[in-house]
DNA sequence: TTATAACTTGGAGTTGACTCCAAGTCAACC
DNA sequence: GGTTGACTTGGAGTCAACTCCAAGTTATAA
């Protein structure tokens, strides 16, 4: 349970195995360790890291800023620390400023679901003069 | 101030100006009126509609579907409204649940934040925690 | 009038992030 | 011992979304 290969590892994170060795091409991943016949072997902490990716992704954050992001976090050097402080300051900002953008699209679409809920659902009423964007 | 050039509404819009004829040959945006020489004429409904297209972008939607998104808002046909709606709830869900993960994302980031203000300040020097942040 | 700048077009090139492929290796089962 | 199948590698191909380019046109300024 603890030791898997790639293809579980790919199961359990949602990234293709194609995308982990990928990533681990790039230099994204470290190089996983190997069996004695070579192959990938994961455990935890790599699950871990990668589903750690995977957020960062999805807030936005390109490869190489994750990339960027997690060569601090391996210095053994205090001062990168304090470096990478600041990079998490500005990325948990960037992120809360991302968060209130979708929240904006968020009510626009939640307007225009209500709008067209209305429209819809009393067969009888029809669109009138639609704002139609040219 | 009602009718620009390209350049005027790629600065309103934060789009380039390639991004905004991109968008033309694509046939995401409808081919824009020209003036006598043949350029490019905005209006108020163009910056509108490109500035939706640039939140619904930033909600993860790809091109491709904001183009049927916005095929659907010219039809005519009432029954076209009922298909929007299907797609715009559609949407609005898989916003809701991108803005659940950028919170968990941001929730790490924060956690890691704490923890780095630990490692790097010495703690008389620490900032005290605000109890009535703005 | 000529130079400059701001556009126009179709098309080619770039970037980021995969995704696929061919050829080879290895372990396990028949 | 041979076949199968899950892996390995380096590299090529794909896709969305731009971004840039060359060649041509038009409007204004010197």
């Amino acid at each position: 349970m603890e030791a898997m290969s790639i293809k579980q590892a790919a199961v359990r994170t949602g990234l293709s195995e194609d995308t982990i060795r990928y990533y681990e091409k790039i230099d994204l991943l470290p190089r996983a360790t190997r069996n004695r016949s070579g192959r990938r072997v994961y455990g935890a902490d790599d699950l871990e890291l990668m589903v750690f990716i995977t957020h960062l992704k999805s807030a936005g954050m390109s490869l190489e800023v994750i990339k960027y992001y997690l060569s601090l976090s391996l210095e053994k050097d205090p001062n990168a620390a304090s470096e990478r402080l600041v990079l998490l300051t500005e990325q948990k900002e960037l992120l809360e400023s991302k968060i209130a953008e979708l929240q904006a699209a968020h009510k626009v679409l939640e307007h225009k679901v209500e709008h067209y809920t209305e429209v819809c659902l009393p067969e009888k009423l029809r669109p009138q003069k639609e704002t139609t964007p040219k």
